[in-house]
DNA sequence: CACCGATGTTAACGACGGTTCACATCGCGG
DNA sequence: CCGCGATGTGAACCGTCGTTAACATCGGTG
């Protein structure tokens, strides 16, 4: 019955990088394949050579598995975007290329977590799924401060659209899979959302 | 056992506007809201004020309902877009824009189908998900020939991520639903559409 | 060495949900 | 008016799956 909680959600726990962060990544990887609802606790365990119940030393249960796995992408591209917001100066148009680049490179680096995002956010318990649209709710935030510097004309529900849309843009990475090299993807992806953004 | 299939799947049944039709709607709209897999038979039943096992008068399974659902979608979009850039001449940029309105147009028109089409189609028996995957990789070769003639230098491999991109893009407005009058967020997402497409 | 906490295993429970069955109802063509 | 096809209902069936229980193993610590 003793289920370890992490000292805090968001440490990537660098410590520890054994089972616990091996499961939430085989799920991760699971979930993208085929939705949350359609892998099993068995699945997962066989994933990382364990039986399905095992799961439960680590984790309270399915869904608490899915929550953690939820909240740590938002607070990760919270935290990155203010990080690169941050440390890219007062002009918003390097602000956004900033954090255009974050976003490409989350993307490209997580295709996995970006599906599993987007896909499963609503077969969490409510209040798991709340607390994660609260996150997500403050990096769209981020992004529209920039937007709307850059764009003074246009409302903030225009510069929340434009946000969303961008965000679609970028991750569309998981559907146009590995067909480009990398540095190409990037690049492309990175031009078409500034152009979008700015447009 | 009679379970009635359409004479062609692809016609929008004008005849008939009663119970199959209301039936998907309802569960497009509940699929969308909650995800194929979340609602039961016995919800899309109550949504058209029926029980549960009535479903199976109209449809052989629940997989075969979203099955029709989804190659609904794919055919609707494919004969759109082509009719569309048949209507646009011959110029590529004409014919880009026709496709990018029409887009536009379909994804403000059906939030719930959009959502659907990308989430649940890994829910779907393998030959049923092939067949959509087909009609989808044909609506994307609509899309590669305009982008690759209006971009000779570019590859089609980069084309073929340039439309996913788009895709990605135009289809955010479930996202951020109603904040913007349509008139508003259709100019708006053409506009970014267009501006990513030939960034 | 003995004990204990962490980690697994197998078996069983219980709920949920898709599907089928046997039975009504009702409108319409002969 | 009779009967049949279409449509719907409530009850029951059954597989899947998350979860729990009871029991093993094993490495480290007092």
């Amino acid at each position: 019955m003793t289920v370890r909680q992490p000292d805090s959600a968001l440490s990537a726990d660098a410590a520890r990088p054994s089972r616990r962060e091996q499961i939430l990544r085989a799920a991760a990887q699971l979930f993208a394949e085929r939705g949350s609802r359609a892998v099993g606790v068995d699945d997962v365990g066989a994933a990382v050579g364990v039986t399905g119940p095992a799961i439960y030393r680590h984790f309270a249960s399915k869904d608490a598995m899915l929550a953690e796995m939820l909240e740590g992408i938002s607070q990760r591209l919270l935290a990155g975007a203010r990080e690169r917001v941050a440390a890219a100066g007062l002009d918003p148009a390097a602000q956004l290329r900033a954090l255009v680049t974050f976003q490409v490179d989350f993307a490209l680096d997580n295709p996995a977590l970006i599906t599993v995002q987007d896909r499963d956010l609503g077969s969490l318990p409510t209040d798991d799924a709340a607390a994660v649209r609260r996150l997500q709710r403050r990096y769209v935030e981020v992004w529209v401060d920039v937007l709307a510097r850059l764009r003074p004309e246009e409302g903030t529900d225009a510069s929340r659209a434009r946000a969303h849309a961008v965000f679609g843009l970028v991750n569309s990475t998981p559907h146009s899979a590995g067909r480009l090299p990398r540095e190409q993807m990037a690049a492309l992806l990175a031009a078409m959302a500034e152009a979008a953004a700015t447009a």
